[in-house]
This record gives C-alpha cells, structure tokens and sequence, in this order.
DNA sequence: ATTAGTTCTAGAATATTATTCTAGAATCAT
DNA sequence: ATGATTCTAGAATAATATTCTAGAACTAAT
C-alpha cells in the first residue's frame, strides 16, 4: 500500500506526504469522508495543520490526491495486461479481470474510489479525472472498433461500450466493497468478463 | 416533480416540508452536496434554520429523504411494469427500461441520487437503504430461479445476477447526467435490455 | 563550508458552517 | 374554548475548515 503512492510522490524527500496519505486513506476507510476532519487525520500521523495544507492545499486537495494516485495504480496493471491479449475477447477478459483482482486486493482504495468519485468529479479536478477516463477508454474504443470491421463485434454507438464492458463488474464491486454480496470480485471474473463479452459480440 | 414528494409527505400541512425538500434538490444540483450550506436552503427556501432542523434533524437526514423518496419514486414505476411481463425476458426489459426512462425523465433526481448514494449507505439509514433494495431485488431473484429451471436462464451464482442486470445501465446513466456521453439513456435503452438479456440467458 | 533560496513544519488565529436551544405562532383534537 | 402538538424563527453555540506567520530543514551553487 505504501507502494501505491510512491508512484505518484517518490523518494524519500515525499516519506511524509506518503505517510499523510497513507494515514488520510485508514481515516477515511473507518469514519467515512464526512466524518473523518482534517484535525482526525493531524493526530493519526503525527503531523501538523500546515503541514496538510502545505502538500494538499484543502481536504478535497487530499481526497483527490488520493483518488488519482489509486486510478493511476489501477491502470498501471491494466494497460499492460490488455496489450498482451491479441483478440477483442481476450482484451476485455482482461481488462476486467486485472480491474476485479485490483478491487479485491485493494479494497480500501477501492472502496475509496466509490465514495469519493462524485466529490472529485465535482472538484476542480474534474479536467484531470476526464482526461485520465479519456485516455482510459480511447485505445479500448478504438480497439473495438476494428472488431467490429471484422465483423467479431456487434455495432452500436460508440458511447455506450464502455458501459457495456465495465459496468457489471463495477457494480458488483460496489456491492461487495458495501458488504451486499459476499463471493470476492476476483472469484467471479470469469463469469463477467464472459458476460461482457456476451454483450458485445456478434457470436460467442 | 412537485409529484415526488407528496407520496412521501402528503397533504396540504407537508406543504412547505415539501417546499424546502425541492428547494434543497436544486441546490444539491446545482452546487453540489458539500458546497450547498444549510444557509443556502434556508435562503432559496425562504424558510428558517429552525423549521429545516426541526423536520430533518441534520443535513444528512434532508439527503437521506430525498433520497429515499426518489428511491421510493423509481420503485413505484418499476414494480407494476416487471408485474406486466410474462416471461423473464420480458420482465428484464420493463426493468431497465423502465429505470433508463426514469433517469432521462428526472435527470436533477437521478444525478442527485448518484452523488448522495455513498453519504446515505454510510449514514444511520443505511437500514432502510438496505430494506429497499433488499425490497426490490428480491422477487426478481426469486423470478430468475423460475427461469433457470425451465432452462431459460443460465445458472449463475445467485448474487451476481443483479449486477449483471442493472450494472450496465446504471453506468450509462451515471456518464450521461456527468455529461460524459450525448444520447439519452431512454434512447438507448433497447441496447441496454439486449445486453442484459444476453448476459443471463442461455439462449438469444 | 557558507549562504541564498526553497520546501517543509508548526500551531495560533480566523472564518465558515452545522447544530442546539428557547420561545412564540399556528394547527389540531376533544 | 382549551390543552396538546406541530411548526416557525433566529440568536447562541459548537464543530470544523482554512489562513497566516514564523521558524526549521533541506538543496544547490559558490
């Protein structure tokens, strides 16, 4: 976990941001992002007001430092694994398995993500959440797009497949990051990358 | 619209309850959850910080009955629409057609309830966010099971077909109130019904 | 190694916002 | 008509976020 965050803040001059990080995550985990104040997570790190404020600018600063750091994380293991896949099927089976692996072994980043998602995309840092979705699912469309000249994928607007593919997989990682459904992501990937594929293809 | 709230609070003594609640969603809306003060209510409404405590305890408790009530609003389409169906294709396309039209229908509502959703499973009315929707999958699950017998629907484990059902258009949904897609879930909703059905059903 | 510049730390002071409290007005049931 | 209940109002208070100032630690260039 520590790991995470050296991506985006490395060495060791960051330690102590990473730390307040680190600490702002368990603190948001337990209390909820309402509930846990800027002064909760002051005590668990050991740290200072203007300490926090200096490395984050304000509590969304902090939340959306960490929101960012964990989409990064998430797509360092994704873009790699769909580009060793060489057909549409095997793209999407692991785009969504390496997405429901990251949420079951993450799940405290995970379950971040979800509660603090509209914050973030409310927050003035909606133009770097965009562009990282932008980058995220453009390679993906484009991908499908010769699928569908070679006749593997079904055709339809363009801007419903994204929700088709991750949709099901991200709801059901909702579910089980709230406690809804008890079977991990991870166990069940096979059925929704299966399912995803269903949704899309001409043939199975 | 005005519509939502009187089958929550009835009755021209709500009148002004329901007043306020209107009044809150338009600002939810249009600053966002965090940004909107009980001030802010208090001034559009044109009421007093007294009356807004007095019917609502807290700011949590005015979002979780809005909320609620838009919960309680969807519900009382979907139920008597999946009644009308005869078979479980049918009753999975009146499902999400009827819940796409809905959100393209009540966009402020929907849009609200997306950004509400994680402050209200994590506040003290989870318990009756949990009933509800304990409430309205419940038939549908037990729908299902019919299907599997008769060979229909494929078998899966029990708690992913709802997410595999409703995960698909709920994320079409969200992109379109964050203004990430154009066409308006209603006027995809078919797509969406199609690749429900695909994903459980044994044959097309 | 010294120094100028930069980044980091600290916490008191301030500003903003949520919530409580008390009292009176309106409504309701009998 | 009257006692009980619900509703309205806004000042007072409490909780929380943010700003500000000053000094410590570190960095790079001489």
């Amino acid at each position: 976990m520590e790991s995470v965050f050296e991506r985006v803040e490395p060495g060791a001059r960051k330690a102590n941001k990473r730390h307040i990080l680190n600490c702002a995550l368990a603190c948001f985990d337990e209390l909820g992002l309402e509930a846990t104040t800027v002064d909760t997570i002051r005590q668990r790190s050991n740290s200072s007001i203007g300490t926090i404020y200096h490395h984050f600018g304000n509590k969304e600063g902090l939340v959306a430092a960490i929101y960012l750091a964990a989409l990064d994380d998430q797509q360092a293991l994704i873009t790699p694994a769909m580009e060793l896949a060489d057909d549409p099927k095997g793209a999407i089976a692991a785009l969504i398995k390496t997405y429901m692996d990251w949420v079951s072994q993450q799940p405290r980043l995970a379950r971040f993500m979800f509660q603090a998602r509209s914050l973030v995309a409310s927050s003035h840092f909606k133009g770097e959440l965009d562009a990282r979705n932008k980058q995220r699912y453009g390679s993906l469309l484009n991908y499908l797009a010769e699928g569908v000249k070679k006749g593997e994928i079904r055709s339809l607007p363009r801007e419903t497949y994204a929700s088709l593919l991750i949709g099901q997989s991200e709801n059901y990682c909702r579910a089980w990051l709230g406690g809804r459904v008890k079977g991990t992501p991870a166990e069940h990937a096979e059925i929704f990358a299966e399912a995803a594929w269903r949704s899309v293809a001409c043939s199975p």
